[in-house]
DNA sequence: TCGAAACACCGACCGACGCTCGGTTTTCAG
DNA sequence: CTGAAAACCGAGCGTCGGTCGGTGTTTCGA
């Protein structure tokens, strides 16, 4: 019958496509970048025209991860979140979908899946985690 | 011209759509469910034919995330995996689309996350860590 | 000044996916 | 054996990411 949406992760970022994702990439590596700059600065399998460049700059462009700004009559692109911003905003997102209201669920999660990463990665957590707290205190 | 492929997230865990994911609710909420009964569990707003319930838990199935097993002449359902086991496959996919190789950035970007929730969270944060390093102490 | 090069912009098509459903066939139970 | 319930099949739709070519516009150097 008359279809009404598809949608799929409504209350989420949109999902990054491969190239999107390369392009972010390139930009997080050199700031300040043409379209056509950005192509040539694409890992070798990942050739394409510089037409589908500028359409992903577009896309990205509107799903405000770029920020543009016209440099003679060409644009030049930097990234407007960080590598760290924009996991933060996913894995928010990922977790907005299966949340139970409790927090603790998420954070078990997460300790689950540092623990099955490497030995050591239990102990970093837990360095980065007394340093954030006592930033924390200082703060206030 | 000839199109190769567009695959999106590919090294990443399909995504689910909305359906799919209240189905997956419904089954956390009460397991063992057929489809017709799944079709009247879901959230009011969500009302749609028994054959799309079914062709749902039929994509479902071919993502391996629900098991069935016929039951007279019908199908009864399970989830295959724990809510929180599903966070950490997806938590696990997002990661590795933006990691760098070193792990600090993610468990920074975590603890980042966990900073802005609550002014709680992070102590919370701390006692599963120590929690989770006793036990591995035990178990080695 | 003028023309080519570089770029933006537009529209088109493709494949994948999730959602939706109706019709047909299978299957079980009364 | 018959009817209801479910599985099964196939179709269509919208969205999205990727891909590109053609057309218009801007710039800069010869």
């Amino acid at each position: 019958m008359t279809n009404k949406k598809a949608g799929s992760l409504s209350n989420t970022l949109p999902q990054l496509g491969e190239l999107e994702l390369a392009v972010m990439q390139a930009l997080w590596a050199r700031p300040e970048q043409s379209a056509n700059s950005l192509l040539q600065a694409l890992p070798q399998p990942r050739k394409c025209s510089l037409s589908t460049v500028q359409s992903t700059l577009e896309r990205l462009h509107r799903k405000e991860l770029v920020h543009r700004t016209k440099q003679g009559h060409a644009y030049v692109y930097c990234a407007r979140l960080e590598r760290s911003q924009l996991l933060g905003r996913l894995l928010g997102g990922v977790i907005r979908q299966l949340h139970t209201g409790s927090l603790d669920p998420i954070l078990s999660s997460f300790v689950d899946f540092a623990d099955r990463i490497d030995e050591d990665t239990l102990d970093r957590l837990d360095e980065l985690l007394q340093k954030r707290k006592l930033e924390r205190r200082v703060d206030n």
